[in-house]
Parts: structure tokens; sequence; C-alpha cells
DNA sequence: AAATATTACTAACACTTGTTAGTAATTTAT
DNA sequence: ATAAATTACTAACAAGTGTTAGTAATATTT
């Protein structure tokens, strides 16, 4: 039956991904071992494979983890009835949100996928590319609405989402400016771009 | 004496770098073999070294000629006396256009620079920190002469960096938007988010 | 307490990694 | 043409890779 481990209520294998996770961060995937992980667990690499399947299914869970989630908020967002620059907000603040509670899952989801073994690779691709296309739907009809500029909707959705995935590079100097003054100021950035 | 080798004026050093640059962003630092560049360069793993030093040395060196361009075009555009918005837009541009066609360059230095040894890591990132800096006081100096609007200097260069960094996933669509398209647009989207 | 299922261990596998020695081939300088 | 320098080759190294077999230890169920 379920095993329950470790002091929080979760199973070995999440802690497993968790560790991996943080570890696939620092070193990346193809740099990062299963001796590694098995250290940070705080077990012999082999045991890992009580609980997984490979190294590449830890990638999979990970990836896949984060882009159903956007994609679950995104449909929620969609039948909404707000105005097109509010379903923008809500998901760019989602977005940073999930940056910054969640960063060692969205950055390996962001930078790591390249290692995905086929055909998780294409599946995942094909994921991101309906995402992004159904961003620029969204903006594309708040510009015939007259909500928004006239901008070519793909860039605008290519600065938005490559603007907060940069603040990884903010994790590591977190001192000047607080996680509310960054959300405040991007949102407030990417938003007024919009905005006609 | 110099060695003029291959088809074009290049030496052959240059041309592992550049064959280097290709296969690093592809299958990323850790997961490129000497092996396999050697094989694109069309001789024995061994023979490499009879131009370079090692593995990490063609990092470093992609590392920080991309640095150094950006560090010197920076000089220039702070020399100058264009307004702080006419500034931005020229550093931005540069930006865009670099990565359009060093792409894989630029990709590597933005991407790969976590697995350069010290104290080569510690020297970029000191130079990279320093570059947003300056950067961000182009922008304080814009806000204060009352060109841009008020926003926390650096999330707006975070923003602006990210985002033409995340051009990197247009490349590999680059069909509906042309390039010119891509940077008017970018510039449109970048800029008047600065402006008052 | 006994039987069962789960998890950790040691050892090893086949393979790949960056790199070095030593030497043959080739190009450049005299 | 001969000498010197440069570059490519083969072979091998020590170390590290993900993963599997087999087994001992532990936890769970009966």
């Amino acid at each position: 039956m379920a095993k329950i481990q470790s002091k929080k209520n979760s199973t070995k294998k999440e802690v497993i991904i968790e560790k991996a996770s943080k570890l696939f961060r620092e070193k990346g995937f193809g740099a990062a071992s299963m001796r590694d992980l098995a250290e940070d667990v705080g077990v012999e690499a082999a045991s890992l494979y009580n609980h997984i399947q490979s190294k590449a299914e830890i990638l999979q869970t990970i990836c896949f983890k984060v882009a159903n989630e956007f994609m679950t908020n995104l449909e929620q967002v969609e039948s909404s009835s707000q105005s097109t620059l509010k379903k923008m907000e809500a998901i760019i603040r989602l977005h940073i949100r999930m940056m910054l509670d969640q960063y060692e899952y969205i950055y390996i989801s962001d930078h790591e996928w390249r290692h995905l073994p086929e055909p998780y690779l294409s599946n995942f691709l094909s994921q991101r590319r309906s995402y992004r296309k159904r961003l620029g739907d969204i903006i594309e009809e708040g510009i015939a609405k007259g909500e928004m500029k006239h901008i070519d909707p793909y860039v605008a959705v290519l600065i938005i989402l490559s603007a907060i995935s940069g603040i990884d590079s903010w994790q590591r100097s977190r001192k000047s400016t607080s996680a509310e003054a960054l959300e405040t100021n991007m949102v407030k950035y990417l938003i007024e771009g919009l905005k006609k």
C-alpha cells in the first residue's frame, strides 16, 4: 500500500524528485549524476531504482507536472469572463508566483526539457506550442477589441514568457528587490506594454 | 607563425570553437562530448588537443568573447550624447541583432556559463553583474530626467535582457515572423514600456 | 509471531567521459 | 632537398555514467 516516509507527508518518490529538481538546476540534467542524487537523498544510488524507473523519468515527471499546471490554469482563465487585459494579467501573475515559489521545477521545465527522451520531447514541445498559441489568441482578441495596442501577438507572448523566465537570475541576488516589488514592477511593465 | 587552414581565413582553433558552439547549444555543454566535437570537425578526439587546452577552455573563449563584445558596445553607448531612451534602444537593438546572427555564441554565454570552472565563473558573473548595473544606471538617469516612467531599474533590465534572450525559442520556428518584424515589435514593446 | 511485501545494500556490468603518451604523417622554413 | 615544427593518428588511462542482479534488512499485513 501507500508508504508514508520521511518527516513530511510525502512519498519517497516525491522526496527524490524534489531533491533532483534542486540538483538538476544547480548542475544541469546531464552533469547531475544518480550518485549525486543518491547522496542528497541519503541512500545508495541503486536504491533509487526501487522508487523510480530511470533518470529520464524524473525529468519527465517534473516537466509535465509544470506543463499541466500552467495548462489547467489557462483553461480556467480562458473560460472566465474578464477583459483580455485582466486575463493576461492573471496569467502573468501566476507565472511570476510559480516562478517564485516553485522555482526549481519551473527552471527545469524551462531549461532542461531538451534532455527529454522521445516521444516525451515531441509531446512536451507540442504542448508548449499550443500553450503559446492560446496566449497569442487572447492578445489577438485584445487587439481586435481595441483593448490592446497593435503588436505581433507571437512576439508579445515571447517577450512576456521570457521576461518572467528571466527571474531565475534574480533568485541568486534577491537582496535589493523584494518579491512583491518584483511582481508589481513586472506586471506594470508587461501590461503597460500591451495597453492601448 | 600563423597557420591558415580550412577554406575560410580561420584558424583551426576557430573552426573548433565554431563547431563546438553549435554542438554545445544542441546538446548542452555537459552532454556534448569531445568525440562528438571531433567528428564534427572531421578529426580524432585526441587531435583537438593540438589546438585547444581543454573542453572548458572552449566554453571560456565563447563566454568571454560575448561578454567583451557587449561590454565594448556599452562603453560606446555610454559615452555618446543621445537621450537615455535612445541609448537603451541602441543597446536593445544590438542585443537582438547579436542574438539573430551570432545565435550559437550568445545562447551558450546565456545558458551554459554555469559550467565555467573557477576562477572564470566568478569573473564572468562579476562582469555580468557590472553590465546590468550600468544598464540600470542608464534607466535610473532616464527616470530622473523624466524621460522614462517610474519603474525599478533592476527589474526593467531583467525584463529587457530576458525578453531578448528568449528569442532562442523563436529561432526554431522562424516561419511566421521575419527577423525585421521581430526586431521592430520587440523594440516597440520594450521601449514603450519604458517611456513616460 | 509468521508470512509477505517493500526498500536498502553490495557488487558489478558495459559504456562513455576528458585527457595524455608516443609516434607517424604532413606542412613550413631553411 | 633537408631540417624543424606542426598536426593527426592509435592506444590507453583512470574515473565516472546509468542501470541491473542478487541479497540482506526492514517494515507491513495476516
